[in-house]
DNA sequence: GCCAATTGGTCGGATATAAAACTATCCGAT
DNA sequence: ATCGGATAGTTTTATATCCGACCAATTGGC
């Protein structure tokens, strides 16, 4: 058994940054059942969203899962990992790495508390908060890229479509 | 500078086939401003069908990225792997491992023509259009079930907003 | 024809991810 | 009070992915 992307997996997350391949569909190229499918569709889309956010943050060096770690830390504080992992829609094996990263760059605070000395509790350094700041501009940006493709009209109910996925699949 | 992905990230393709945690909203937990971006929804969601997809295909060990070469492959055969790559959105240096376990299981074939004889020339073995067939049927459920959540109304819109971001944003 | 640029594919290095096994801590029943 | 089960994180192992560097074959300009 293996992994996945990637989405993935998906969308963000396990994916590069990359700013070069992937992305509009290959003239000529019979895609079959596959040009029917919203699985592989969600993929091809996640794929491209993710890349593009990439190429928005640019020289910010932080990644789009990491943003996402932090935006749900700051709107979250005293969050644990295992919950954070699950909001994440990430292994929490994954998180160890990850928030050790953001941890050196003194992004993060992980505290134990003697109520429960398994758990962290996470919240953001002030160098954290400041770089949530700029890097939610840099996803306004980008979400203001992704209204002009949707379409104002329509972004309500792809969410909501969205979210009912997410929602009746987990 | 990092990966991704996976996607969908991956998303999927990218993903893994974990049945485990990941895909609904958890409660409690608030999401700020990510409960409004498409981009985050997108990774939820193109994780969330990956992992139910794997789910479907369960025993037959294969992964939804392999499936969607064999797809692909079997409906353009003589395909090249840097073209394939680019169809599948994936880089072509990611091809060579997936591509050599696919060949080393019998299910497809790699010819290197006089003609060129830098690319190869990808095609299906009758294995692999046996497997493809059962796998098309794995996929066909999972699509079912997303039909039922997405609503049969909404799917085809649903797919052509999917196709817009693809296509602009690569 | 010859050499530079291009193209197809592979390799090595780095990161992301998941699953399973493990450790430490806590909690509840007896 | 103690022991067994549950919970929080970490580690280990295995894939997937990207990117840049590389090699081989082809192609085009001269």
């Amino acid at each position: 058994m293996t992994q996945s992307p990637p989405l993935g997996r998906a969308l963000n997350g396990a994916q590069g940054r990359s700013r070069k391949g992937a992305g509009a569909r290959i003239e000529g190229i019979d895609y079959g059942p596959l040009a029917k499918w919203l699985g592989f569709h969600l993929r091809m889309a996640q794929i491209a969203s993710f890349q593009a956010f990439a190429a928005e943050v640019g020289e910010v060096d932080l990644s789009p899962g990491r943003f996402a770690l932090l935006t749900l830390i700051g709107r979250n504080p005293g969050i644990s990992q295992t919950v954070l992992s699950r909001a994440a829609g990430r292994d929490k094996s994954t998180l160890t790495p990850a928030l050790r990263d953001l941890r050196k760059r003194e992004l993060i605070l992980c505290q134990r508390l003697a109520r429960d000395r398994r758990s962290y509790h996470l919240s953001l350094t002030p160098a954290g908060q400041a770089m949530l700041r700029r890097l939610t501009q840099c996803a306004a940006r980008h979400e203001h890229k992704l209204d002009r493709i949707v379409g104002a009209r329509d972004r309500p109910k792809l969410l909501r479509v969205l979210n009912k996925i997410v929602a009746e699949l987990g």
